[in-house]
DNA sequence: ACGTTTTCAGGAAACGTTTCCAAGAACGTA
DNA sequence: TACGTTCTTGGAAACGTTTCCTGAAAACGT
């Protein structure tokens, strides 16, 4: 439905020369040859021959340290700007006690995903408090492609590390915080020696939403999870798993469907078991993607009325569909800020021996009609 | 609505402990004192010492540069794996003559954003087939901080930038072009000496929809639009008045409502609009938020079946509710490619001296429904 | 007024790498 | 065999900074 009635309409490309003023700037030294602009940047050593002191006192003022006469701070920082000094954080880094690069690195599965990018903009604005910035990179939930990224980050010399680990580079991630790096993992739980974690609720937040469905009296209730490879869909499943169980129910293996990965499959998987016999008065799924693929089986089939969904995390406008999608929502903001806040801890250098710490945060159920359909008799 | 019928459900918090076991791994050096485990990590020198080769030669190998005999390549390769050598990129970009940190940056408005987001991955691919890193922050639509983030970026000497830019900072990124930082300029247009843009043609896109509208029969058109200081949604009224101006139509005023920047503001414009007398057959919101704002307030109304509404700038779901939403669609990464390979090309060195470059890339109307409502008569 | 401590400033070394350069080995040719 | 070339190799300098250390001057106590 979404590819219908499409049009292109092509673009004016207005081209605009651009003006080419050249303004006067640099160093303007005084022994040098000034035949080639070769465009050598201004360095410390610039400034303190321009100022007429030695480089150790433009590196004390330019890193704010004490004991610098003011008649001196102020020629310094003077100089420093009419030549457009820029400070090299590269070169800094590298001499530096601490070797801190005042960058950490943050592996997601996607930075283009909701849950991903949110949870990115939370440890952004963790670390912009610190001055720190964020260098970010997709795994795609790919092993090679996450260690791939994980190679790039160390050899950056990144200060810290947070993961959203596939599952699959313990080793490595181990090996990186032992030569020094600290790790912290998000949403997925994995336990490797003085790695924090901060996960949610995958379990408990299922468990409690199926329990939900068998109170309003579903018997037949349809499960589709995410790739199985993901701990979080594992975790899920256990909930959906362990309230049947709690319920005396065994579970229909026709109904449970994992290993699932786009809206389309679920949308697929959900049309064949409404169609089949004995269809299931309601679906949990277990994932984003996942539910609105279930939901727009149910829609095609016109049954969104009648038969009961609830996914795991929320979205943007479930509530203004009729009826509105019941969710099972994460905070992915607040893990992000956790994550960010462990590592800075470890980071500021106190924590340092401490082992593993694993924080777990809530989920919350949002009730909006889908969720609140009963069983039909 | 959303904020009803929530839960909290407390997390299990399984503490785990965490095993703590000691691998043999590391340098285990010749000379040196082994009292206190300082670990001072590997460096090229000490994969010479061990390897029983120059200094040069490890670089050279590590770099796989030509002209090294076989034996001692498998020698040094060999040692550095033995040993855990890890190239350390800082120092690396310090010495080497062209300075590069193989490291982009990207500034966007929020990495959140599904637009920022989208083409975040779009450069982030791009980046990724040359080796190249990304590093990203959200400017909030704040010149300051937009210059804080490009303070920043260039401070670790990236290789290049690119700034969805909030029109304030044209100096800056010009002083930063001339120091020798390619920048490229996504999704707004500005006119720097060298600094290529690519844009989306919001203006044709929303005069084409407009004029759509028109041509149903609707004469009342509201329009919607995002914060004025941005100048994509400056260019996209400016399509909305071409198209009435077209027509003969002047804009009247009443049905005009600029400079709003949150779903909530929408709505609320919206149902004021409805509720007053002569209210508009159909309403053109010209931001993704604003879009979801004012279509709450038709439902609020029970009018999203009579008053025709358009948005601009597609977003998930929007096919599911009934009656569906019509868009403008723009295709952010194609953005985002488009200014990678950009940014790419200057960085390659052979687009040096061009001048700026300006890309547009085209918008694309799916109808689903709610743009398709004809005037009430 | 003197000796001692404290403060401030600058020269030089170092961070881990790449690149320049010179020297030796290997090779082909006369 | 002698000689010019080419190919490999390693030592040393350099990238732009921070930090160590030394020395001069100022401040202090008696």
């Amino acid at each position: 439905m979404p590819g219908k009635g499409e049009e292109e309409m092509p673009g004016s490309g207005a081209e605009v020369p651009g003006e080419g003023v050249e303004r006067e700037a640099g160093p303007a030294g005084g022994s040098g040859p000034v035949g080639r602009s070769v465009r050598r940047s201004v360095t410390m050593r610039d400034v303190a021959r321009q100022a007429g002191v030695g480089l150790a006192t433009v590196s004390r003022v330019i890193n704010g340290k004490p004991g610098v006469a003011p008649e001196l701070v102020r020629r310094v920082t003077e100089t420093a700007r009419a030549l457009g000094y820029r400070h090299d954080v590269t070169a800094s880094s590298l001499r530096r006690a601490d070797r801190r690069t005042a960058t950490i690195a943050l592996v997601l599965e996607d930075v283009a995903n909701p849950f991903s990018s949110v949870l990115h903009r939370a440890v952004e604005d963790a670390a912009r408090a610190e001055d720190i910035l964020v260098l970010a990179g997709s795994s795609d939930e790919d092993p090679d492609r996450e260690r791939e990224l994980v190679d790039a980050f160390t050899m950056r010399r990144v200060d810290g590390l947070i993961v959203l680990p596939t599952g699959s580079t313990d080793e490595q991630l181990d090996a990186v915080r032992r030569q020094g790096t600290p790790v912290v993992c998000a949403d997925r739980l994995v336990e490797i020696d003085r790695v924090d974690t901060v996960t949610v609720d995958n379990r408990d937040g299922t468990w409690a939403a199926v329990r939900r469905l068998r109170a309003l009296g579903h018997r037949r209730i349809a499960f589709l999870g995410d790739l199985d490879a993901i701990w979080t869909a594992r975790q899920r499943y256990a909930g959906y798993a362990g309230a049947q169980a709690e319920a005396g129910e065994a579970v229909e293996d026709r109904l449970v469907h994992r290993d699932l990965h786009s809206a389309e499959a679920a949308r697929a998987v959900t049309a064949g078991l409404l169609a089949a016999g004995d269809p299931p008065t309601a679906v949990f799924a277990a994932q984003n993607l996942l539910t609105i693929g279930a939901r727009r089986a149910l829609q095609d089939a016109g049954r969104q009325d009648q038969v009961a969904l609830i996914g795991f995390d929320d979205f943007p406008v479930a509530d203004m569909l009729a009826p509105g999608i019941s969710v099972v929502s994460q905070d992915p903001a607040r893990v992000g800020r956790t994550a960010a806040h462990l590592l800075l801890g470890r980071l500021r250098g106190g924590d340092d021996d401490l082992p593993a710490r694993h924080s777990v945060v809530p989920t919350r159920y949002i009730a909006r009609g889908s969720g609140e359909i009963p069983p039909e008799r």
